[in-house]
RNA sequence: GGAGGUAUAGCCAAGUGGUAAGGCAAAGGUCUGCAAAACCUUUAUUCCCCGGUUCAAAUCCGGGUGCCUCCUCCA
């Protein structure tokens, strides 16, 4: 079997995954800014890197998983100045609204979440490494990073200095001794908030606090660095300038980085205006359905997001929990007979197969290709005579097993929140049967359309009569 | 101007040298009291265009074209 390849985002590559320490993976993985509601774009990384974690533990990794919040910054600090909230109040709000939302993609929670707030510290310390290593400057109230310092500079987004000079943008700021040098620490202004610091009171710059926490609690160099695209410059090519300017070392080993999610082929963005949030796609299609949608592509490439795609994926991932259900109900009157040893081959083929597609850069929608033709074998033997128990039970754990690769429970009924009960349902159910008896068939039709009309479909089976929900 | 990405059926989407996966949608058939679900069959002689390399290219090389992204806060 093949190893765990990644798309690094250094080398432009696809290389064969080396942990630095036996068995263990850290990953780091730029987490939001909470001054709003997320957009669905923005949980493209909280889902992409959710699954290549959970594949890690899947493979048997040691996983520590960190995820930052930017608990503080300017967009926080305007948005509790126009809301009449304070700035811990705002970020209390967006992180709770976060996690909500996050959690309901099937996301799991970090090892560790740090906050900016809680890491000043630290911050402060990092800061003063790099001044007194020459590779930043006090100027006015603030500090500067000296990008002239790092000769690397550009590595990550494989632009040089002069190229990067020659586009950027000509700024105001005449504190700066290159218009590429970033703040580390900004002096407060009146009113704002502060913490006290060796150059005055102020706040960290935005890229210095991921170069302060990752290295607290994954060290000097970890595994994996992983964000959206858009981050890979300025963003993570100025924490590799601070961390590898203070260390010595590299920060990270793979620097991997998730497409978007466009609207009519379009980048979906705060500024652009064109986005959907999270909270309102969950108004109208399971988290399921949305976490399912984004795998079936491959995390680098971008998706486009329309209610037309949405549906799409609704129908497939519809087709596997179909099959899981039917499986289950076939197991009322399975065959106590013993799996022979084809058998048990062509299922643990299945994973193998899982498990190369997975390999090869978290390809789920290779994976979920897998899923499906596991969904034709099954369905091709409930079709034929008698589903044997012991068989049917190994496909139910297969589903279950790789399901939580994807961060997917297969088969599960959607949570009914209106509708009828299930005494209802049966009572209608077993007068449907009397009437089929009697053949009376226009009254059964109508006990189905009355049920279907409430969200509920029957199937008459061999195995009996079976239902679910719409 | 610089740095990248992408272009595959009606739609979505894998495939990165060996002769086009998978899903959705559509059509026909089987099963069914009728349905549903499922199964079987059909749907790209061809992968944006033009050249080249090769026994062999969607895949490699060169040149175009379209779309997207980054170079400025953005996942």
């Amino acid at each position: 079997m093949s190893n765990i390849k990644i798309y690094n985002t250094l080398t432009r590559k696809k290389e064969e995954f080396v942990p630095l320490e036996p068995g263990k993976v850290k990953m780091y993985v730029c987490g939001p800014t909470v001054y709003n509601f997320i957009h669905i774009g923005n949980a493209r990384p909280p889902i992409v890197f959710d699954v290549v974690r959970r594949y890690f533990m899947y493979r048997g990794y040691d996983v520590t998983y960190v995820q930052n919040f930017t608990d503080v910054d300017d967009k926080i600090i305007k948005k509790a100045n126009e809301s009449g909230m304070s700035v811990e109040e705002v970020a209390e709000k967006f992180i709770a609204s976060f996690v909500e939302d996050v959690r309901a993609l099937g996301v799991k929670e970090a090892d560790i979440h740090p906050k900016v707030t809680e890491h000043i510290p630290e911050i402060i310390f990092f800061i003063e490494g790099l001044i007194e290593k020459g590779h930043a400057y006090v100027a006015g109230g603030d500090v500067y990073f000296r990008t002239a310092s790092f000769p690397e500079y550009g590595k990550l987004s494989h632009q040089n200095i002069e190229e990067l000079q020659a586009g950027a943008r000509i700024e105001v700021n005449d504190k700066k001794e290159n218009p590429l040098d970033f703040v580390l620490w900004k002096g407060a202004k009146p009113g704002e908030i502060y913490w006290e610091s060796p150059w005055g009171k102020g706040r960290p710059g935005w890229h210095i606090e991921c170069s302060a926490m990752s290295h607290k609690y994954l060290g000097d160099t970890f595994d994996i660095h992983g964000g959206g695209h858009d981050l890979t410059f300025p963003h993570h090519e100025n924490e590799i300038a601070q961390s590898e300017c203070l260390t010595g070392h590299p920060m990270a080993k793979y620097w991997m980085h998730n497409g978007y999610i466009n609207i009519e082929n379009e980048k979906m963005s705060k500024s652009l205006g064109n986005f959907i949030l999270v909270k309102d796609v969950r108004e109208k299609y399971s988290p399921r359905v949305v976490r399912f949608f984004m795998l079936s592509a491959h995390y680098r490439n971008p998706i486009n997001f329309s209610d037309e795609l949405l549906q799409q994926a609704a129908n497939s991932l519809g087709r596997i929990d179909t099959c899981v259900r039917n499986l289950k109900h076939h197991l009322i009157s399975a065959a106590n007979e013993v799996t022979t040893e084809e058998e048990k081959q062509r299922l643990d083929a299945f994973r193998k197969r899982f498990i190369e597609e997975m390999n090869n850069d978290f390809n789920t929608a290779d994976a979920i290709t897998v899923l499906f033709d596991i969904v034709r074998e099954v369905n091709q033997f409930m079709a034929g005579s008698a589903v044997k128990k012991e068989l049917a039970e190994a496909y139910l754990s297969l589903f279950a097993e790789l399901g939580d690769v994807l961060g997917i429970s297969f088969g599960e009924a959607e949570a009914s929140v209106t509708g009828p009960s299930d005494e209802e349902i049966n009572a209608l159910i077993e007068e449907r049967t009397l009437a089929r008896k009697e053949k009376n068939f226009a009254r059964a039709d109508e006990i189905r359309n009355q049920l279907q009309e409430m969200g509920i479909v029957l199937e008459d089976t061999p195995q009996g009569i079976r239902w679910h929900r719409k």
